[in-house]
DNA sequence: GTGAAAGCGCTAACAA
DNA sequence: TTGTTAGCGCTTTCAC
C-alpha cells in the first residue's frame, strides 16, 4: 500500500532495522545514513504512528477531559496544554464528558486502551472523594486542573483562589475600607469556596465583621440583584464580587441607585476577563493565570509519564491583582463614621 | 504483558478469530458468546487500538486545527465538534499551528502518518491561494471551517455574515434610519469582509448611501474610538457595529457625548458573545451559531470519511437577529431632516 | 554497526 | 459459523 522501511531498505540497501535506527536516531555509519535519507526524499516516505504505538506500547497522547469545553476559560488552558505538549512531540485528545455515554470513571480504559499515555482531569466543580479515590489509586500518569480536596497522593494545578481574593481584602483596607460586602459564588465550585474563605481570613487579620456575605449564581443578573441589596445598607464602602460577570452586575446596580464609583462605592471583581479593562469604570480584579495552568499541568503530566516519578506535587499557581478604576479610597464620611465607632469600642 | 482476544480465546475455548468477530458484531454462536463474554469480564479485557488502527488502516481520529484556540468563540466550534464526533465513535484531537514548527501545509502528513481519518481546519483568517490549492487537491476528507474563497472543490461551513449584516440594515431602514455609520472590522478576516458587503449591499437596496464606513480593529477601544468620530455628524442615527466588543466601545463613546442609546442613536452589533444582554443598554445583535459551525463540520466530515462520498458542499449556516434595548425607531426630528432633503432632491 | 528473526495485538482472507 | 494462517509496519533482541 503505502512507502514502508522496508521499501526504504531495499532502495537503499541495508536492512529494515537499519532503517528503524537511523529514523530513531542511534548510530548508522554516514554512507548508509545519506543512503537511507536520499530513499526516504525519493520514495516520500512516511512512518506510520499506529505500528510504532503497537510496538512500543506508546501513544505519545495526552487525553484532556474538561468538564465543560464551551466556558470561556477553558479554552486557554487547553490552549496552555497543547502549547507545551505540541513542543515535547506529543498530542492531546479530547474527551468530554459530557458526549461519553459510559460511566464517569471510564478514563481508565483510556490507558488501558491504548488511547493515551497520561491525562489532565480539569474541573472547577468539587470531584467526588470516590473519583479522587480512583485517581489516587491508579498506577496511571493522572494531573488534576482544580482542587484536589487536600488528597496528597493526587498531583494538581489549581490557582490560588484564597490568596487572590486576600489581596483585595488587604487593599481594600488600606484604602481605609472597613464595611466590605462579599458576593459569593456557587459552592460546588471549588475556587468560589476558596475565595469566600479569603474573604472571610482576609477581614479576620484585620478583626472586621466578615459576615456581610451574600450568595449568588454567576452571572450580570446575580451580581445585580445582591448588589441592589446590599446598597441598601449606605454603611457599605466596598464590594468583593467573586468573578467578573457578577461585577458587572453590582457596577449596573451601583449605576442605577445613583452612587458612583468609585467616589461613593469600590466594586473590585475575579477572574480579568476579556472585557473587564474596557467596562466603565474599568474593573479592578484578579487575573487568574489560565494558560499557565494549562502548561504547568501539562509539564507536570508529561514529567510523570516520562520519568515515571512517583512524586506527587500540588501547585498552586499565583494570581494577579490588577488595580484600575472602579475602586478607591473610602468615602471620607464614612471613614469619620468609621473611626467614631472605633473610638467608641 | 496485557490481556489479549488470544488469551479470551483459550480462556473460552473458542479462537482469535471468533473473539475478533464478537467484539467486532460479526455473528457468533450464543454459546461462544457467552463463554467468551464471560471470559472478558473474568480477565478484564481491553482491546488495543492502536493494533486495529494498524491492521484497519483506520484511525477513528478526526484532528482539529484551529488558527487560535483561546479565542473565545473556538471553544463554541470544538464543542460541537466533539459532540459530534463522540457520538459516531470518533475522537478528536488537536493539533494548533502555533507549536507546530513545520511548514504550513504539513497537515497531510497527519494524514499520511496514520493519526487521523479527517481534518477540520477552523480559521476565520482568509487562507491563501496555494493552501486552498492543497486541500482541493489532497485526496483526504477535509472540512474548512470559513471562508473557501469560492472554490467549488472544498467542503466548507461558515457562517452567512453577509446575511446577518443586511437584517441588520433591514431592521433599521424599517425602524426609519436613513444615514447608518458602519465600523468595518479588520479585512484579513474574512467574515469582517462579508459583513461589510452585507452593509453596503443592504443599503444600496434602499437605495442608501453606503459610504459611511470606518476601518477598525475589533476591540472596544477601536469602536470608542470611532464611534466619538462619527458622532461628530448629528445627522447620524444609527451605527452599526461588525462586532460585541466594538460596540461596547461605540456604547461607551455615545455615554460619554451625552447621547441617549436608543432614542438618540441605535448600536447594532454582531457575535451576541456572553455579555451582550447585559449590557446597559442591552445589545441589539446577531447571534452566531458557533457550536452548530462545529456540529455541521463533523458531521461532513465524517460523512466523507465514511463513504468517501466526493460531493463537495458549501454550507452557509444562518444566523439569528436579536432585537434588544440598544436599538430603536429613528429619532423624530432626524426623519424630518432626512424628509426634507428627500423632498429637496 | 548491521541484518535476521521474532513479535506487538489485531483483522481478514481462506478453507473447513 | 469457525479455526488456521498470513500479514498490518514497526522495534528490538540477538548473533555476527
Amino acid at each position: 500500500m503505502s512507502v514502508t522501511i522496508i521499501d526504504i531498505a531495499k532502495d537503499s540497501n541495508t536492512s529494515k532495522s537499519t532503517v528503524s535506527r537511523y529514523l530513531n536516531g542511534s548510530k548508522v555509519k554516514p554512507v548508509a545514513a545519506k543512503a537511507i535519507e536520499a530513499s526516504i526524499k525519493k520514495l516520500d516516505y512516511h512512518q506510520n504512528v499506529n505500528a510504532k504505538r503497537l510496538v512500543t506500547q506508546k501513544s505519545h497522547t495526552i487525553g484532556v477531559i474538561l468538564d465543560d469545553i464551551s466556558n470561556v476559560y477553558f479554552s486557554e488552558i487547553l490552549s496552555g496544554i497543547q502549547s507545551v505538549a505540541g513542543n515535547q512531540g506529543y498530542v492531546s485528545t479530547f474527551y468530554s464528558r459530557a458526549s461519553d455515554h459510559k460511566r464517569e470513571t471510564d478514563f481508565l480504559s483510556l490507558f488501558r486502551e491504548g488511547h493515551i499515555d497520561g491525562l489532565i482531569l480539569g474541573t472547577f466543580q468539587k470531584r467526588t472523594p470516590q473519583e479522587l479515590e480512583i485517581i489516587a489509586k491508579s498506577e496511571f500518569p493522572i494531573v488534576l486542573i482544580g482542587d484536589n480536596c487536600g488528597s496528597n497522593r493526587i498531583n494538581s494545578v489549581d490557582v490560588d483562589n484564597k490568596q487572590g481574593t486576600m489581596d483585595e481584602v488587604e487593599y481594600l483596607y488600606n484604602h481605609g475600607h472597613r464595611k466590605i460586602a462579599y458576593l459569593r459564588g456557587p459552592l460546588k465550585i471549588s475556587g468560589a469556596e476558596f475565595r469566600a474563605q479569603g474573604f472571610i481570613e482576609g477581614m479576620h487579620k484585620h478583626g472586621l465583621d466578615s459576615s456581610l456575605i451574600l450568595d449568588i449564581e454567576w452571572t450580570v443578573d446575580g451580581g445585580h440583584n445582591a448588589a441592589l441589596q446590599i446598597l441598601q445598607d449606605a454603611s457599605v464602602t466596598a464590594i468583593i464580587c467573586s468573578n467578573d460577570y457578577c461585577a458587572y452586575g453590582a457596577l449596573n446596580a451601583c449605576r442605577q441607585s445613583g452612587l458612583r464609583v468609585p467616589e461613593d462605592i469600590s466594586i473590585v471583581a475575579f477572574d480579568d476577563g476579556p472585557l473587564a479593562k474596557f467596562s466603565i469604570p474599568a474593573l479592578t480584579t484578579v487575573k487568574q493565570p489560565f494558560k499557565q495552568l494549562g502548561e504547568t499541568a501539562a509539564r507536570q503530566l508529561i514529567g510523570m509519564i516520562q520519568e515515571e516519578s512517583p512524586v506527587k506535587a500540588s501547585i498552586l499557581l499565583q494570581s494577579q491583582f490588577i488595580v484600575r478604576a472602579s475602586s478607591g479610597a473610602a468615602p471620607a464620611q464614612t471613614n469619620l463614621e468609621n473611626k467614631g465607632e472605633t473610638y467608641g469600642s
